[in-house]
DNA sequence: GTAGTTGCAAACTTTTTGCTACCCA
DNA sequence: TGGGTAGCAAAAAGTTTGCAACTAC
């Protein structure tokens, strides 16, 4: 576990932005100026591989990144991009029931919720 | 409507595949030898704002495309990456409680079961 | 001491874009 | 004839990689 390796940890377990490898980029350097992105991406993937974070890709051609790797559902706004959590319980059942269509040997299922987060939403009824 | 479009949609028509663009590139290569790349991605976006067919970026640096505009659940293969249409039901509760758990106005949803498919399964037993 | 990691920069992949020419209603 | 597309090639964006120097243990 080098520092930067840390630094990088520690910013994505205290965010809930799901942020993308560049903002954990620039924040890295307040910490460490002479941090790489290559670095930064280098540590993603190996948290990644340790299951320490998870990696989403939700309907952009870059990834973001979650400091919590416990399976839990997301909702994407399709106005501002955001990525929030939401605090629903999540449903082991549909693994057995995709198990019964065709899908073998299930490890674990993404499910994702396209619209407005709450202050697109309120901004759109003004 | 024209005959590089019409091809392009005439392809992802007639697979379940879910191709990458370069695949439907080199098949519409072979009805329209001179058709660029460009030319199928700015029709892939085309007929996506269009609601034809879906792009999905399921874990991978670059996206697939699906000739199936209604919404149906996926298995992905992780060990050959194979993505696998599943004919059960979409589970439109499931938004409900999303909108409960702070999702405003939800549009649609997306759920992906991640595991290994019937092909590469039965690899692994032997 | 040394195995693994960094910073840097160049390379790579996928996708987008600018431009001119073309096609067809 | 003109508005919308195509083809081409160059550029953009995001990510990966090779390598020599450096670190942590």
């Amino acid at each position: 576990m080098t520092k930067q390796k840390k630094v990088i940890l520690d910013i994505l377990r205290h965010t809930d932005s799901h942020p993308t490898a560049d903002w954990i980029y620039a924040q890295a350097r307040k910490v460490l100026p002479d941090i790489s992105l290559g670095t930064v991406y280098r540590n993603l993937g190996v948290l990644k591989e340790a299951g320490e974070i998870m990696e989403l890709n939700y309907g952009s051609t870059y990834s973001r990144y979650d400091g919590n790797p416990e399976n839990h559902y997301h909702c994407v706004c399709l106005n501002c991009g955001r990525i929030i959590d939401l605090p629903m319980p999540v449903h082991y059942e549909l693994e057995k029931e995709a198990a019964n269509s065709g899908c073998s040997k299930i490890l674990y299922h993404r499910l994702e919720f396209y619209g407005l987060c709450p202050d697109c939403q309120q901004k759109e009824e003004h």
